[in-house]
DNA sequence: CGCCGAGTTGAACTGAATCAAGAAACGTGG
DNA sequence: CCACGTTTCTTGATTCAGTTCAACTCGGCG
């Protein structure tokens, strides 16, 4: 399991000791109970963490309704990546669903750290691009597959979270209503 | 307009005249006739083409039937950046729509430089960056939005595509059938 | 001229949303 | 540890959005 953002980001290239160092000097582990807001909607993002316990969950409001576009768990990264980007405030709020531990990152200073070590710039390049293949995923599904089709596929990729999370919360994810979420459950237990 | 990877990479951030001078001196221009097919799948792909010209789609197979998954106008770059990125074969074709004037860049290439300029590397983040963000608004669209009012946000975003891609292409973009877009279409035309 | 691909239109059907009511599970305070 | 209120889940009935199949129109082109 991966226990600092050390080895985050070393999951895609090695880091120099003195950029690992670095990172690690800015680390802040925090433990947070349940039902923690870690990003408010109308706020900037400006820390990322890392999940070493727990699970979040990030939505925002359609039509007065709660839509959760993400979750995060262990071993991921909490972050809301538009408006770190572009520094503007989020539209997204970020929860917590479980107690967790996270290890924060200020991210003005990761950024610093960006120019300083270049390969550290260059995992990042790799983790936005892991991002947006699994963006790309998603859209397919919803392209071609059906809602049954798609919550297979989250059952099978992530078999924990159903467990773990409401139900409302997963039908938003995948695009449906609660209801309908309920009665494919339904059809996919009775066999 | 962009005429030149320099330019295209230039827009997020300054480069360096040695970076700039490097990557146009493995730039090369190529005029190319439509209905070629620029990526097949099953191949690696290996190359990032700027579009100075012209309109190309990335689509791919489900269920035998073709869904556009891209489009690709002037001032974009075409690729398959996940098989780029994992070097494994490309699960799309990539196709042009209309004749083209296209700048090639040799991806193996390209990369090499990554680590040679910082600074491009960084650029490069920022670009994987950009595509993950507009994939997310994307799948927002799909969580939460009807085809009526996807289609309306396309006609909004980009209005020049309609006219210049057929029917089909463009309902399997929005995850639609063809026939329903007629009729939306239809629908917003009367008044 | 006849063909072909693209778009339209109608009819029947299906997947999914909505509304509403009841059941189960959960959390909190006494 | 129980009782109560609240939230979550299920189920049924109805409505609606979107698919599929099929027939037809239209414009372009060999």
């Amino acid at each position: 399991m991966t226990r600092t953002f050390s080895a985050y980001f070393e999951k895609y290239k090695p880091l120099s000791d003195k950029a690992k160092q670095n990172i690690e000097s800015i680390s802040t582990e925090l433990i947070l109970p349940k039902k923690s807001i870690v990003l408010r909607q109308g706020e900037v993002c400006r820390s990322v963490f890392l999940v070493l316990k727990g699970l979040a969950r990030m939505y925002y409001f359609d039509d007065g309704k709660e839509v959760t576009n993400l979750f995060f768990s262990e071993g991921e990264v909490i972050a809301d990546m538009e408006s770190i980007y572009s520094k503007k405030q989020s539209q997204y709020n970020i929860q917590l669903i479980e107690n967790c531990t996270l290890i924060e990152l200020k991210y003005s200073k990761l950024e610093k750290l960006y120019s300083l070590y270049h390969e550290l710039e260059s995992v990042a390049r790799l983790l936005a691009i892991e991002c947006y293949l699994e963006e790309n995923v998603r859209n397919r599904s919803y392209q071609t597959k059906s809602a049954k089709e798609r919550y297979s596929n989250l059952l099978k990729n992530n078999p924990d979270l159903i467990n773990r999370v409401n139900l409302g919360h997963v039908a938003s994810f995948i695009g449906i209503s609660q209801v309908q979420l309920s009665r494919i459950r339904l059809e996919l237990s009775s066999f």
